[in-house]
DNA sequence: CATGAAAGCAAGCAATTACTTGCAACCAAC
DNA sequence: GTTGGTTGCAAGTAATTGCTTGCTTTCATG
């Protein structure tokens, strides 16, 4: 068995899966994508399941979440850069995602690993938002939490639902800066704590959202 | 034929597709769930295609979408009143709507039907902001464009979500209310406009995010 | 060249699925 | 009771699908 061979088949799988979904990626289907006898995928992966499991799990659901800085910085640059890249994978993986989506009820199995990037990247922004608020530089009332599920939130629905209207949602290209400025803003984000505050109190007029 | 067949019909097919899908959701299982002979499905509906195609635009997607008022009173107690009624349909239909978003690649022509109801939301919601706006009750910078959008994405990604990882959202019945307060809180939102201001000077620190 | 592993080819199986057909049963209305 | 409309029942068709099997071909290695 050749190690091309089996990702050439993992990476046709996923490609065929994201249009057709589980059933609808028969084991012809992914043979042509793949460029391969039907019978190799058997031979490699005993079974249609085994082999969809596998390929949008490693294609789709595992990743590496881009990690955010313990001490926060810059928040309006740090925040659209990782959520630059939160979206931009939400975005290319859109229609494997809704695939996936559409099969919790049938194959709960799914789940873990679905939830995995969503859950690594609540933690990590919900951690730099604390610190945030620690730090004196967002509101003492604001809640992490929520505005950390607020801003990932948007960022999926954006990425899921524009095939379906995409002249009702910002441009792709501003959707991450524009809804970190909202989650921002909403949180009362100031560049300063409150005790360099009034030396620049022209901050929050600048950015417009 | 009788309405109460046809209807009885429609409404086992919604329920059956929202678990398995267009593919899954075989004749059989559909005539099972509606308790009638298999051939009536053809007999009335011509087609599978055409059965789900009614059964889900009349059960799923065709709705009305909740009224905001012209002139804004209580925002905060307006639009999450609002936003619970949008949440509860989103919440109530999650299964289908996953289902749905999932032949997009497949059944283009559910597009339209599907972009209804988010359309309107969005409208009605732009145009409440957006008369804040011009009451001075919320900042001039503000995209009520912007924030309309983020915070019907943050509705639909947790009732889409929800089932995935249940712990890691706010509880699904403070959910309509914290992200309206984050919303309104992104665009400077005020119950009075800038000139009553200065008398209502504690307002913000009222309610936490 | 010989060998073994990997993959291709062709045929086929059993199960499933949307759908059809002919007859029978049921029910409401006259 | 008769009639017409509606639905059920049973059997079946053609197509599709995951998967298997036996043989052949290809390729890398010694």
């Amino acid at each position: 068995m050749t190690a091309p061979t089996r990702d050439q088949i993992l990476d046709a799988a996923a490609r065929v899966f994201a249009e057709h979904g589980f059933r609808g990626s028969t084991t012809r289907l992914i043979a042509d994508a793949a460029d391969v006898n039907e019978v190799t995928l058997f031979r490699i992966f005993g079974s249609k399941d085994a082999l969809l499991g596998e390929a949008i799990r490693t294609r789709v659901y595992e990743r590496d979440i881009l990690q955010l800085p313990d001490t926060p910085g810059d928040a309006r640059a740090e925040l659209t850069t990782w959520a630059t890249a939160e979206y931009q994978h939400l975005l290319t993986h859109r229609r494997s995602i809704r695939q996936g989506m559409s099969e919790l009820v049938e194959r709960p199995e799914l789940c873990r690993c679905m939830a995995q990037g969503p859950r690594g990247g609540y933690t990590r922004l919900r951690v730099y938002l604390t610190r945030l608020v620690e730090m004196g530089r967002a509101s003492k009332d604001a809640s992490p939490l929520n505005a950390a599920a607020m801003l990932l939130g948007a960022l999926f629905a954006d990425a899921m639902g524009r095939d379906m209207m995409p002249d009702a949602l910002p441009p792709a290209k501003q959707v991450p800066a524009v809804y970190v400025n909202l989650t921002l803003d909403a949180i009362g984000y100031v560049a300063k704590p409150a005790a360099a505050r009034r030396k620049a109190a022209g901050t929050r007029v600048k950015r417009g959202a």
